[in-house]
Order: C-alpha cells, then sequence, then structure tokens
DNA sequence: TCGTTTGTCTAGCGATGCTAGGATCAGCTC
DNA sequence: GAGCTGATCCTAGCATCGCTAGACAAACGA
C-alpha cells in the first residue's frame, strides 16, 4: 500500500507543479506563450505528461482559475472582516477586487476571460467560485437596499468591478482615476 | 485613369467582402472557426490575397470592430434621440448597449474582448470608437450628478454595462434578470 | 510586339494542441 | 534471484494554425 501511497503523493504534487508553472508562466509571459511544449519543458518531463493529469490547455486554465478563485476570495474575506461599518467594507471589497486582478492579470483572466470549462451560476459550479461569490454577497447585502434581491444586487455590483478590472487593463480606460471611478461606483450603487 | 479607378473600386469592394464574411463566419461558428484558410476559401481568393488587404488576422478583427461600433453608436444614438426626458434616454441608452452586445456576440468581442490592434482612450483612436463613446457621454452628461465629471461617470457606466454584457453571455450570470439588473444599475448610477 | 508591372496562386515554414505506439522500469510471483 | 506484468513515460507524428517566398499569368505602356 505504501507503494501506491508516495506514487499517489508524487503524483499530486506533479500536477500542483503543472499548475504552478502554467500561472508563473501565464503572469510571466502571457497565456499565448503557455504552450504545452513549453509547459512540458519547464516541468521537466514531456508533452504527453500533461494529459495524463489534464484532458488538455482547458483544463490546465480551469485549474489556475479555481486557484485563483480561492486566493481571491480569502483575499476579499479578509479585507471585509478587517474593516468597520458597512460604507468600509463595500469600498474595502471593490478596492481588494480590483487590486487582485490588477495584480494577478493572467489569473483574472482565468478566472473570467478565457475558456477554463468551468460551470457558473449552476449547481455544479465549483466551490471556490461559490466562495469568492459568497464573499461578496455576504458584505454587499446590507447595502442592497429595501426590496432589492441581495443576489441580483450581488451580481451587478460584481458586473461593475468585472468592467472596470477588464476596461482598465485592457487599456480601453485610462487608468489615472482608477480609485475615483471607484469611489464613485460605491457612492452610488450601495444603499447606505 | 478610369481603369485604375475601377480596380480600385473593385479592392475596396473585395475589402468590404473580407470584412462583412470574417463577421458573418465570426457570428455563424465563433471567432475561432475564422481562419485566414475558411476565410479566403468564403471569399473565393487564396490564402495570400488577404494579407494585401490586411497586415494579418488581428487587422481583420480590427476591421469588424470598427464595423461595430459605428454600428453601435448609430444604435444609441436613434434609441437616446427617440427617448423623452434623461430617465428615458439612459433607460433606453442601457438596453439598446445590452441589446447590441447580445445580438451582436462576435463584433462585440472583436470590439472588446479581443486584440484587434485598436487604440483606445488615446488621441489617435479612431474615429466609429470616440462616437460611440460620444453617444454614451451626451446622454450620461445630464444625469452625472453635481460635482461628478462626466467622463468619468460615463466611463463608470459603461463599465458596468460592459460587465453585465460579458458575464451574461459568457453564462457568469444567468440571463433570467437580465431587465433587472438594468434597471437597478440605471435607477441607482444615474442622479435624476 | 515586346518588356514590365501588377496581381494571384501554389507550396511551404515554424508553431500550435493533441495522440498513437513503442520503450523502460518498477513491482510482484515463483 | 529470474522472469513476468503492468504502469509510466517518451519519441514521433498528425492536422491545423498564421503567415510568406517565389513562380506564374494577365494586363499594361512603349
Amino acid at each position: 500500500m505504501s507503494v501506491q501511497e508516495r506514487k499517489q503523493r508524487e503524483r499530486a504534487e506533479r500536477e500542483r507543479l503543472i499548475v504552478a508553472t502554467a500561472r508563473e508562466l501565464a503572469e510571466q509571459q502571457g497565456w499565448d506563450a503557455v504552450t504545452t511544449r513549453r509547459l512540458a519543458e519547464r516541468i521537466e518531463y514531456s508533452q504527453p505528461v500533461l494529459y495524463s493529469h489534464f484532458r488538455g490547455k482547458r483544463e490546465i486554465i480551469g485549474a489556475v482559475a479555481l486557484e485563483g478563485a480561492a486566493e481571491m476570495a480569502a483575499a476579499l474575506r479578509a479585507a471585509t472582516s478587517a474593516a468597520d461599518g458597512p460604507r468600509a467594507r463595500v469600498a474595502a471589497l471593490a478596492g481588494t477586487y480590483l487590486d487582485f486582478a490588477a495584480r494577478n492579470p493572467a489569473v483574472y483572466d482565468a478566472m473570467f476571460e478565457l475558456d477554463g470549462g468551468l460551470a457558473f451560476a449552476h449547481e455544479d459550479t465549483p466551490q471556490p467560485l461559490k466562495d469568492a461569490f459568497a464573499a461578496l454577497l455576504d458584505s454587499l447585502t446590507e447595502v442592497a437596499g429595501d426590496g432589492v434581491h441581495p443576489g441580483l444586487f450581488t451580481e451587478l455590483f460584481w458586473a461593475s468591478l468585472h468592467g472596470l478590472a477588464t476596461l482598465t487593463r485592457a487599456g480601453r480606460l485610462p487608468p489615472e482615476h482608477t480609485e475615483r471611478r471607484v469611489e464613485l461606483l460605491v457612492n452610488r450603487l450601495a444603499k447606505l
């Protein structure tokens, strides 16, 4: 048994290595540079090994996305729990979200721009994604306003953050007034 | 001279054909299906002909994006000019924007998701893009609120619409309550 | 009528994601 | 300890991608 267990451990370790390497490479040189050949070379295995862990490149992207979602959820929880009052919580939430997107562009792409084969808004949505949304929901429910469905409000708030994040990073929005835009968003959307 | 002019006309016509075919193919089967080979086959010319009109695939995407931007700008103008009062104008603006994105997903991708090699928020931004932004700006200035820079407000409003459009189409947001989300967006962001 | 230019096509390059089939090496049995 | 077996990994290759070089033909000006 012990032999099998060791092999399983090594396999799991190698899988983590693949995901970490893909992420690192994507952050360094963009997802276009993450080819199966380059990835294989970096982990010092041959190409087909990747396919014994993942169905294909899509699933590797999906794995990076899940890792990112878990981190983002944790970051949002940490930021909101350290803030005092609804106003500060929402502001911290928005700031942390955009900060995460700006600091981890490749991961953010894996989560929301690229096709990682993940299910959203379903019952079979992976847990880390649910957690991240729940982190948003928890802090936004208290400022949704009377008669407004918290889930719907959270979806809208999230969409606005997502729009700001992607348009800014793609150079569609000038980066200088990011903070003022976030401030305006919080002031207007949240019923304080 | 007449001969040269005829040739120029034919060239311009063929260029329009390329762009229209690329757009059609993208709407039918997605941008992944728009390969230079397939595109060349559809227009009944060989592959290198494409490269005598455009530097590469990116530029073809960019051409589709510009065409789309012009159409979107026109649609926004038409919708807002037919609406009475600031409230109705903003609602029409938002509805038309999301409707355009939903009806022309491939074109919307070309404009905002894919790399079409276009400059944004610069002085050398192509006119159709400026027009589309100006259409937003014109209807949103009157509801920006006191002391709020209209351009900044427009950027935020646009980002929110963009987030709703992309997340909905990518299956990240359930499509059923789209209208309620738009209503909430208009009610909260606009100072009426 | 004869070069020259302009336009188009065939063929091919390097790179992509992915896979088939053979080699190698660990573990187990006698 | 020898031989078998099954898992593990690699080499080699496929089809397809964006893009380009060089050959060829048609249309033009002299």
